[in-house]
Formats: C-alpha cells, structure tokens, sequence
DNA sequence: TTGTAGGCGTTATCAG
DNA sequence: CTGATAACGCCTACAA
C-alpha cells in the first residue's frame, strides 16, 4: 500500500475528464451556470475518488474556518461536560465545528491553547477561564485582534467582553438562608479555592446570609480547598467535624465537597440531616442517589451553554457594533432533598 | 471600531519594515543565515503588531496539520472525559492538538462528523464509534485515504485498524463468579444495550460465569437498558426486584445502573449486601462514597487513552509499513467494596 | 457554458 | 545575508 497519498483534488478530478478545475469547482458547488451533464460527471467521479474538499485551501481563502475554540478549565467534570454538550447542540447547528480544549486549570496552558487557536484562526472563542489567570492580555489580544469571545462560568473582571455567569453569591445565599431558616445555628462552610471568582462569591453568599440572620461568621467553621474532588473534601471535612463544637450544618462550594462531607460525617456518627444538614452545589447526575438524596443548588450547565453558544453566533453574524457587552446572570435553583432538614414553615 | 479586521501577516511586517516576506518569514523562524539585527527588529514588529502566524496557510503548504480528530458517542460521561484526558497529556505533548466531537450516539452524526475532519485535514483519528453504528463504509473511505486511526473502547468487527479495547468479558466473568463464589445463588443481569459490543461482552461473561459455577441461566433475571442513565436503571431494577423470585445479587452494565439499582433495592427494603450484592462497571469517582461503597470493575480509562494516543503517535511518525494491527485489550480490575458480600474463603 | 488568471499566507528553492 | 518565485487547493471575477 502506498502511503502518504495524496488526497484527491478538484485539479485531479478536473484532468481526468479534461475540462478545468474552475469547471469541476462550479459543478461541486451547484453553480446554475454549469450543464446538468456535466455536473452529474463531475459528481459521479468526485464521488467514486472519494473526494473531500480541502477546508483549509477554502478556509485560507474565505479567512473563515467555521470552527470555535472552546477553552474550559477541565472536561473530567460534569458541569463542563454538560455546558460543552450545549454548545455543541447550538453550534453544530448552525454548522460551526468545535475545537475543544482543557487547560488542566492552568494560566501557561490557557495561553498556549489561546496562541494556537488563534493561529489556526478559529472564528470565534468561548472561554471558562482556569482558576490561576489574573493577567488578562492574552484575552485582550484576542479581543482586539477582533475575534468574538464570549466568557462563560467564571468571571474575568475587567474584561468587557460578553458574559454569561451564574449568580453564584444568590444560590450560596439561597442554600444558607434556608438552613438557618430550617433551625441550624452553626452552619459552616467547606469552600473551594479562593482563586476563582465563584468560590469567592459563593463564600460571600454564606456570609451574608448568615450575617442576615443575626448569626455570627466563624472562622473555625470555614474552610477552603485547594482541589474540587472528593479527597479535598474528606480532609476538610474531617478537621470540621473533629471540632470540639462542630457545626450543625454544611454548604458546600460543590457536590463532590459535599457528598465527600456526607461520607465523613456518617463516618463519624452523625446523623444526617438530624444532626447535621448538608447542601452542595451544582446538582451531578448522582447527587440525588446518595443515602440521603443530597439538597443542592442546581445550576443549569446546558442552558449556560446553550445561551453562550447562541451570543457568539450573534456577534459572528453581526460583528460588534453596539458598543456595550452583553453580560447574563442565570440564577440557580435551590433543590431540598434528604440531607437537610425540612423548614418548620413549609 | 473597525469590524473584520484583516489580521497582520509577514507581508505587513515585511511592508513595514521595507524588507521582502521570506526575510521576515525567516527572521520568525530563526533561521541562522539572518543578522541578529533583523531578527531582532522582525520580533520586535511581530509583537507589537501582535501577529500570529497563519497555520491554515501553512497547514496547506505541508499537508500536515498538527490536528487529531477525536470521536466519542458522548462527553458527559466520566469514562469517556477521562480516556480523553489520556489522550489530550499525550497528544498535546507532541504538538499536537485536538479537534474533539460527540456522536451523540448517532450513525448519521458520525458520519457527518468523519465527513467534516476529513475536510479540515486531521493527520489522524481516535474514534469511540457510536451504538448506532453497523456499516462502517465511513471508516474503510478513512483508512483508505490513508490517515491513520485508532479505535477505542468499542470494536468494530471487520475493520482492521488499530484497537485498544477493554477485555469487558473477563470483567464481567470477574465479578459475576466472585458473587457466585461469595454465596450468591440467584445472580441478575442489568444489560446495557446489545447494540453494543462492550455490553454483549459482559452479557455473555455473566453468561459464562454462571455457567461455570453450575449455574442455570435465567433468562427472567436479565433486563437489557436502552440508555446508560440512572433513569434507565431504575426502570430495569423495578421489574428486576418486584418479581417473586427476586435476585439475590447484581451484576450491572456500569455505575450509574448499579447505583440505581442499589437505590431501588433499598427503597424496596433489601439488605445491601446482606440481602442481596450489587456490582458495578466503571469506578466512577463518586462510586465509593456511596453507602454502601460500590462494588465495581474499574477500567483503567485514562490507560486507555494515553495508549491509544501513543499509538496513533506511533502511526503518525511511521506510516503503516507493517501490514498487521495493533489490538491491545486492557484487563480490568474487580474491586471489592461494600456492596457485595466477601467471600468466605479471603 | 466553460476556461484563465490572480490571490489567500507561508515557506523552500534558487539566485543574487 | 536577503530577495524573487513557485507552490499548496480552492474560488471568483473576467474573458471567451
């Protein structure tokens, strides 16, 4: 077998039956111009060499490739892969393709991804920044060199470009507020890293909510992780419940954190929601199968997106011309299940 | 703001600084017959004018693009998210990048798909084929054409290509014949479904397993899923545990059925082990914090990945000479938790 | 109805 | 050390 062939071109196509390549290229592309004979020749050949069009020659031409580069911090979570799903059902659509990439949650990585899906021009960016970035000139490069982006998740503030996040502080608060509301007097709080703008806004909720219900903040009762995954959360969820005066409730930054807290918990002989409530945060396809079905806020990955995905096919189609940014605050949705006690009132 | 921009090329730098392209080209590359000077001002130039170099133009000219297309009937699925980690630490190591696409486990897509990376020029493939998928027209055109490509996770009988597979067989026999030998008389199958190879596999393990042990097989005590959801086992697990005759233990297709399974039979009131042992397919992260912890058949997913990039690399560098193809089956790994009763004898 | 020529951005080759 | 030229595959005026 041969091998590096050479791919079939409309030159090939346009030798073999010995009319010109524009010719060929008119006939693959349903030009109204071009005999109905000869069109079927060219289709029956181009279709027996197994003929692909060479994208990057039109793409180099058009200076469009239809693709969109699509940064997220991981993929190996569910909230990514769900938001991923939306903007593929969106873009897919409207026949744009999707390079995807991780940044390992890395600031080094996410401009070497940012670099090179700029070299390969993509058309347009949508982008969860990772948790280290807090230089901002690689986005605003992108940005000037007049590529669309749209940020999703995670904030970058002092970037105008269009936004769709989720108001994290109002789902933190919503999760606090109903368990003081629900009778726990020491709610304690197993956070993520402060690096990222909705750790740092959920941890914010809960402060507040309990300052809003008279109910003093304790330090001892706040943690903050470094990692996302359950062993994170084991550790800090057992230095919480080895306290002399543990709390009687836990909201927790995400679900992993709080399944993580529930696991240790029992392990420790707590009786969940009895003895202790706990809220997590996203709502993972699992979340409601655990002994207790874990009370969460939900956030709603596939419509974030969905709605990131559709902004960025307005500006593709409608370069920039209103000078404001578009910037879209989902609100989560507090889900009560089993490991947090009922409110007396409903 | 000016809108479309058109984005600087060596041309504008070589205008610029009134020397020819192919100087500017050079002095960017470093080629050594180029006085420092000119090097130098070139860079200066480029990155005022924050140039990035073309590679649509290159990828052109070399017929090489540095793109792998990765395929996987869905994201949203931890095994799959983490094959894909493997692959993206390996590909991207050796420059390359990748161009990722969900199936959504649909024949039509995938070809749609296949059809679409053929055209910007992927140097190669991974390819987790859809559920859907029985002609494979669409990878015998790939093949031909000469890219190289890997098959992951889900053979495809009669395609000969590079594989790197799951021995689903022996996992399922694994845990099916521990059960058996733990005490289990009664061991029931919840299947995925059988348009899948990995899911016919461990059908016929359990199937085997049995009968092995002198077991008779129960055809009332197999239930085939459509979908691999919770929803779709809590579904099978009610019929599986409100007959008359109920199992005294699962073998489950994957974690999210077992799980579901576990939670049907404790609302149903059994015992878990006591009552009645269930095992699952996957290891997902959360599998172990359930109460019970989740007996599982770990898949070294992120193995799988990482071989399969390497040896698509391999195939990269070294055009198929040899005439044979590489069919690797990775071995996966009972793990015994809670959810299944121990064996007398260990 | 079809052919010709030019250009998209880059690099390798061959001359200076 | 640097410049001109051709080529990658395709499309679109313009010409015939």
């Amino acid at each position: 077998m041969k091998q590096g062939k050479r791919s079939v071109t409309i030159t090939d196509i346009a030798r073999e039956l010995s009319i010109s390549p524009s010719t060929v290229s008119r006939a693959l592309n349903n030009h109204p111009a071009i005999k109905e004979e000869t069109k079927r020749k060219v289709i029956t050949l181009a279709n027996k060499l197994n003929y692909q069009p060479n994208l990057l020659a039109l793409n180099l031409l058009n200076k469009k490739t239809n693709n969109i580069g699509v940064v997220v911090p991981e993929i190996t979570s569910h909230f990514f892969a769900a938001i991923i799903s939306g903007i593929q059902d969106i873009l897919n659509a409207s026949g744009y393709n999707i390079i995807m990439c991780q940044s390992n949650e890395s600031y080094r990585e996410e401009i070497k991804i940012i670099e090179n899906l700029s070299s390969v021009r993509v058309d347009g960016f949508l982008i969860a920044p990772s948790s280290k970035t807090r230089k901002l000139d690689h986005f605003v490069k992108l940005k000037n060199s007049g590529v669309p982006i749209v940020i999703f998740d995670r904030d970058c503030q002092g970037l105008d470009v269009d936004k769709v996040l989720l108001d994290d502080y109002d789902g933190a608060f919503q999760a606090v507020d109903y368990l003081v509301k629900s009778g726990c007097k020491k709610v304690a709080h197993l956070g993520g890293s402060l690096s990222l703008s909705t750790s740092i806004h959920r941890r914010q909720g809960y402060i507040d909510a309990l300052k809003s219900n008279n109910l003093s903040v304790r330090d001892d009762h706040i943690f903050h992780t470094k990692g996302f995954k359950h062993s994170d959360g084991i550790r800090a969820a057992k230095s919480l419940l080895k306290l002399k005066d543990p709390p009687d409730a836990i909201f927790a930054v995400n679900d992993r954190i709080a399944i993580a807290a529930m696991y240790v918990a029992k392990m420790y002989g707590f009786k969940i929601p009895e003895d202790i409530s706990i809220i997590g945060f996203d709502d993972e396809p699992h979340s409601s199968y655990f002994t207790p079905s874990l009370s969460t806020v939900r956030q709603p990955a596939y419509s974030i997106g969905l709605l990131s995905a559709r902004i960025l096919l307005q500006n593709l189609s409608n370069p920039h011309d209103s000078p404001g940014f578009r910037r879209e605050i989902f609100r989560p949705e507090l889900i009560i299940r089993d490991s947090s006690r009922l409110r007396p009132d409903t």
